[in-house]
DNA sequence: GCATGTCAAGTTGTG
DNA sequence: CACAACTTGACATGC
């Protein structure tokens, strides 16, 4: 059966995530600054577990966790560690209750870096701030239970195999509670489904097929071929697949092709998926209310939803 | 109170 | 050559 995921924020229902800059914490002493990153920390993990509980209560199978749930931890100048808080007792007590919370209903969670983050960069600085980056999610996954980091291939630089092989080398020095849940997603500019399946088998880590972006850039492949080869990938790491859907606001033939609308248009659901056991994030601007929408349409209410 | 500019970070393509 | 877009909203400031 295929599960819908919810990506990061709500709509319309009062979760909400907060946030703070480094700007303003460097006016602060060192002091406050925990404090307040404490109370944030604390706080954005309170609203996971009332997201989890609102996916749990709407049969929404997936949630995505926005990347800064610990803002600015890895901050060269007001970054901290998890003991630093005043509030570390009840931060690790409140992941203990997210873990369990999360098997118990069997939702699954996962984590986007954000564009920052290329491991593919000739720049030694930006793979060491990727490395570091990357090291908070995986730390963060842990915590909550996540089983899923997923990236982009990165930058071209005009060489993709070189590239390509750079991101492959770091991947090597990467912890392996990152590497056993780091995935390649295709990209809309740079990275197609068929650059990437290769480097993910010769990686050892499974593929994640975005098919907006493979509609923004095609390749040689049909939906078909990337929808069975994802299908691949995922089997060979006895995990369940994982593919992301978006509709094109404008339309593929506008001049913004990859901009997302704020629901999904059923025809634009691949029927190859249909009836699979797969994970589908729903990148959609009316968040929740899309995720509801396209389940309605697809058929998958149950029958006490209807 | 509310409007508005800003937020650590990379890379690419567009206007 | 500057700037938006990417998955994109919330915070901080100033009126």
């Amino acid at each position: 059966m295929i599960r819908l995921g919810l990506c990061c924020i709500f709509h319309d229902e009062p979760i909400r995530f907060r946030q703070t800059t480094a700007a303003s914490l460097k006016k602060m002493p060192r002091r406050e600054q925990l404090q307040k990153l404490s109370t944030i920390c604390l706080a954005n993990l309170l609203s996971l577990s009332e997201a989890l509980e609102w996916v749990t209560a709407h049969e929404v199978g997936a949630f995505r966790v926005l990347s800064p749930l610990f803002p600015r931890f890895t901050h060269p100048d007001v970054g901290y560690h998890l003991n630093e808080l005043p509030d570390h007792t009840a931060i690790i007590t409140q992941c203990k209750k997210i873990r369990a919370r999360r098997q118990e209903s069997d939702i699954r969670l996962s984590l986007h870096p954000d564009q920052f983050n290329v491991l593919s960069s000739p720049h030694s600085e930006v793979v060491k701030n990727t490395i570091s980056e990357l090291e908070y999610q995986g730390m963060l996954a842990e915590c909550i239970g996540a089983d899923v980091i997923n990236i982009h291939g990165g930058g071209v630089y005009g060489d993709k195999a070189l590239a390509l092989g750079r991101l492959r080398d770091n991947f090597a020095l990467l912890s392996d509670r990152v590497q056993s849940r780091l995935t390649l997603e295709n990209d809309d500019r740079s990275y197609s489904p068929a650059d990437l399946i290769p480097v993910c088998d010769d990686m050892g880590i499974p593929f994640v097929y975005d098919v907006h972006h493979h509609r923004c850039l095609p390749d040689g492949l049909s939906i078909t071929n990337a929808t069975t080869e994802c299908l691949r990938c995922w089997k060979t790491a006895g995990r369940e697949p994982f593919f992301h859907i978006s509709t094109s606001r404008d339309g593929y033939d506008s001049s913004k092709p990859q901009a997302h609308s704020d629901y999904i248009n059923v025809k634009d659901f691949p029927e190859e998926w249909l009836g699979l056991d797969a994970t589908v994030d729903v990148e959609a601007k009316a968040k929740e209310l899309a995720v509801l929408k396209l389940k309605k349409d697809l058929g998958l209410l149950g029958e006490d939803m209807v």
